[in-house]
DNA sequence: CTTGGTTAAATGGCATACCAATTTGACGCA
DNA sequence: TGCGTCAAATTGGTATGCCATTTAACCAAG
């Protein structure tokens, strides 16, 4: 795995807090239990804790426990309606494009090499894919790292904490079973095309080009979701036409 | 001393990583050097480094070192940095005229009529403002209602909770302060022809021209600040100019 | 039955030791 | 002289063990 493992369990918790009912307050499970249950030393657990109480999740008491913040995350069951995977990707079109328009005019050569790099990353992950060594979670990361980096590079937090806010919606259980499919069905190497094609643009600092190419991108993304709902999983059309604007 | 020490390791680091002039891309000393400097076991050092990789300060790679990434220009988790007027304003301008782009191909009937309502108001409580009545909290929701109204015509959830999340912002005291001025300086005839042109836009779904509109009306504000910010008011400038994108 | 203190168990904090990946440079061969 | 190879040193990664704090269970005194 590629990833640095402290990384690997505190997605899975972070995965465990939002979809498990675990109220406000209650203490967690202790380190050593989850050393044991991920089959990692409880260092690892420590650390990912640490990143948990870092983003503000958890609050660590030594000598009684970990305890569970209020989530920052926005989380389905707090009454606010799920937003649905077409929903929430017309909504990262919309505003992610204007970001990486936004941010054609601003992103700094420092920024534009880290970008580079995450994209040889991807490239790396491809081959390593085609070679048979799957790791999904890295994959993930690494085209979360670069949407962020975009937003970052608009140098406004405002627009980053929106940027996050949209990420952390893939969250949710309906998206996450639909998010796996998009990463896997090897249309891989035609996203990274397309962030090749957007990172150029924001080389150009063109701002136009920036923002159509963004555009084109999750366009892209939601026509594959729309075509991978007319395979023969069942219930998989079920929840997914519930959205408003997933009438296309 | 912060309760965990990593925390205190981790602010050391900073402070030593912002004063000293570390060049972007060096590696910095190992986790047993600093262990050492700061007579802590390694343990604590590299839970510290785990903080500023989070944070965005450092890139760690296994069997190799750390590495100092471009100093983050606001560090995300140095307690929720107060986002100032102009970076505030820029992030409206960029989401919410793309907001309005999209909302003028889905805008209702209903919505459109409702917009144009909340327009007449705006028309009667500038008119009983120049008989003298002034009713700053009336004209400041009606602002709000018709910015959100446009959100809400996206027919999007997740847009109208961005929309919702930039207005509360103002909140702020920093930016309360600022936002009294553009209200009163007889500057609400501009805002109310702005306004009647970007649901013109939008009654003619043309796309481009609600973008431009919604674009140029928050451009306006922002320059109107500015002017503001050159008054006579004392202490007035001072944290106005410390925002990044304050440099206009 | 209540209350207070004592104690033992549980839990996170920290340090140490060993593992694995990477880097470096010495050595040998062309 | 230059370059490829390989081994040792370097460095971060992980596991384990012990320490300090907190919690709660228990018992004795009132």
């Amino acid at each position: 795995m590629a990833q640095r493992q402290y990384q690997h369990i505190a997605a899975r918790l972070k995965q465990e807090l939002t979809d498990q009912t675990f109220v406000v307050g209650t203490r967690l499970p202790t380190e050593r239990d989850y050393a044991q249950r991920f089959e990692v030393s409880r260092t690892v657990v420590r650390e990912a804790f640490i990143m948990l109480e870092i983003e503000g999740w958890v609050e660590v008491r030594k000598g009684s426990g970990t305890y569970l913040l209020e989530r920052p995350a926005r989380s389905p069951a707090d009454g606010d309606e799920e937003i649905g995977p077409f929903e929430l990707l017309d909504a990262r079109q919309v505003v992610e494009s204007a970001i990486a328009a936004h941010a054609a005019q601003r992103i700094s050569k420092a920024e534009l090499l880290a970008l580079s790099s995450l994209l040889e990353r991807e490239r790396e992950l491809l081959a390593r894919e085609e070679a048979g060594q799957r790791d999904f979670e890295a994959a993930d990361s690494t085209d979360q790292a670069f949407h962020l980096g975009i937003a970052r590079a608009s140098q406004n937090a405002m627009l980053v904490e929106i940027a996050q806010r949209l990420w952390e919606q893939r969250r949710s259980t309906m998206w996450r079973r639909l998010h796996g499919r998009i990463l896997d069905f090897s249309y891989r190497g035609e996203w990274l095309e397309h962030h090749q094609r957007i990172l150029a643009m924001l080389r150009k600092r063109d701002e136009e080009g920036a923002r159509d190419a963004m555009w084109n991108h999750i366009e892209r993304v939601k026509e594959v979701l729309f075509a991978l709902s007319d395979t023969d999983d069942p219930g998989f059309d079920g929840f997914l036409f519930d959205t408003p604007t997933a009438a296309h």
